[in-house]
DNA sequence: TATGAATGAGGCTTCATTCAT
DNA sequence: AATGAATGAAGCCTCATTCAT
């Protein structure tokens, strides 16, 4: 009989713990030791669940980038009026900021884990795109990509300046973007 | 005197080499034996030259970042004709991709070594904001700030998507940018 | 009574699988976690059986030894002329190379668990020299010393020199050591 | 201007402080930071002079070794009469036997290092049964052979078995050796 | 009996940095 | 100005071992 512990569960729980501490200082910069420390574990433990710190490092982008994208669907109304779609994209960005923030800076740490690791960004990106687009209604995927450049845009520059950024600029262009692709869906 | 000629130089000299590095690999990863290495000199001799390590990477990121706005600024035509220097900001992101996205890169890095950091940063962009500004003409420090929007997402979108962005459909958008502004510069 | 033979089944069981790994590997590079894996137990098994690594190497070694010294018994055949006896001697070495060349790595590896494990060696090496002494015929412990390092000779040249070794040349060697402890024996 | 250091010297007197350490806990118990502490340098110091461990030991081993097969070489007199010279040799073995059994625990330790590490110590071995063929003017390669075998055959009894060999009982086999091979050479 | 989760000391190695020359 | 030898803390990871189940 061994000792009953709910391995997905600790693994989940490992992840979650270690997302501020990786987001905060960086995958290179945060070493085992005083992951295991932060998260109250031992370092051996932290290597029971995962193989190496990149496996960990990995697992737990996986994790939270997935939540994020639950957080987004579920934010986002089933209301059919596009401006109210839109409303809650920019709502969900403003709310969800910090957690943005992290997430860009640790997709940027994660690439340089190589190629293999570019890719699975370039997966979950397009995933992630793709959802929007659903979400959004939007038909042209060229169109879906300013989208997509807009929200990193503004995760970005709140990143890097302090002064705040006003987001209700985006809406007449975000509306613009959801209009042109209705009007093409109309000439179609 | 001419000793000190050839300290700036030997300094601005490590500081251009090292950049590929830091860039590459995140200041992180980088170790000052393998920046030695890879330049030609001695550890001593970086030390020398370097109070520490973080001290290099600030000055190679502050050159590199200057640089990169000098670059610009020589790229933007004399021309007042608006569109003809949205076509120059465009060529400029899209002929310097490469180097804007390492810049990005270590910017997220170096907002990392703490406060001073990000105020620096801070005041870096908001100097690049203003540079964007005047030379395009813009006179509402709101559309300046879309602008930036822009020229981040577009930089974050191309680092971690492998698809091409077909920049030519910024072009309305920036038009628009540079006509609103301009209305509300008659309106005033 | 069948628990306990169960349980003896298990430990030679263990012993047995774990000569290879310990024989080639050697004591100190040998984990238990590695062990256990390739015996297909879990470590808290092997810690179920044997106190410690060093326990469970003591009683491999043992086990072996004995088999070793009981395979030659076998082997040496009732005949009483010495010659027949030295062949069988010389085949049981040439035949057993391998396992004895890992017994003797294996004993310098023991040996440096302590002085209770040099004590052990040292009874065990000596219950083997008159083991030899009686199967052979001899009388002269100092003759028997001889024939213990020609087997312990033959057994590290093999192992220390890729060029395979002529056993037969021996064979005046070991007739001479016989015949001389016949002579002895005659005398006295 | 460099610290003026020798570094072959540097790395020639860690080598030599390291062989007790290594001969008498074995390559794979020995760790680094014992081995620096030992030594009275810092950890960082020896990976300075040598890239790994495994580096260590093998120019440790080899360093010994050569200086042994030096101090047989000098210690075989010129005489040309073979049982002087085989007199010097049983001498040589007599008061060298420390570090002769503790090269000889080494070798097998070396063995494990990998099939480069085992041709190494063929090669070196077979330098030795080299010297020793020509040193005591012995011209047929087996018997050189049988002499290398009576040789690892008394190290290894000495280190395994506590009661001391009397060594004068091997002249007479020696002699023979030698004999039969300057017979071999008259028929010749 | 048997499991495997958990520990933390220690494995080898690299780190940023100092300093004698 | 420049070197590279030296340090020891810390890097990632594995270790033998314990123990709740």
């Amino acid at each position: 009989m061994p000792k009953i512990v709910d391995r997905d569960k600790q693994k989940a729980e490992i992840l979650s713990a270690s997302f501020p501490l990786f987001a905060s200082m960086g995958f290179g910069v945060v070493g085992m030791r005083q992951c295991a420390r932060e998260l109250g574990v031992s370092t051996g433990t932290l290597y029971h669940y995962f193989a190496s710190k990149e496996v960990l490092f990995e697992q737990m982008y996986l994790q939270k980038s997935r939540q994020m994208v639950q957080l987004l669907v579920d934010r986002i109304p089933n209301c059919e009026d596009p401006e109210v779609r839109i409303d809650a994209l920019l709502g969900f960005v403003q709310e969800n900021l910090s957690d943005l923030q992290r997430m860009l800076v640790m997709a940027f740490d994660f690439r340089r884990n190589g190629p293999e690791a570019s890719e699975l960004l370039n997966q979950s990106f397009l995933f992630f795109r793709g959802s929007l687009q659903t979400m959004l209604g939007i038909r042209d995927v060229e169109e879906a990509d300013r989208l997509l450049v807009l929200v990193f845009g503004v995760i970005s520059r709140e990143t890097l300046l302090s002064a705040p950024l006003d987001l209700s600029g985006f809406r007449g262009e975000l509306q613009r973007l959801v209009r042109s692709d209705f009007a093409n869906d109309v000439v179609n």
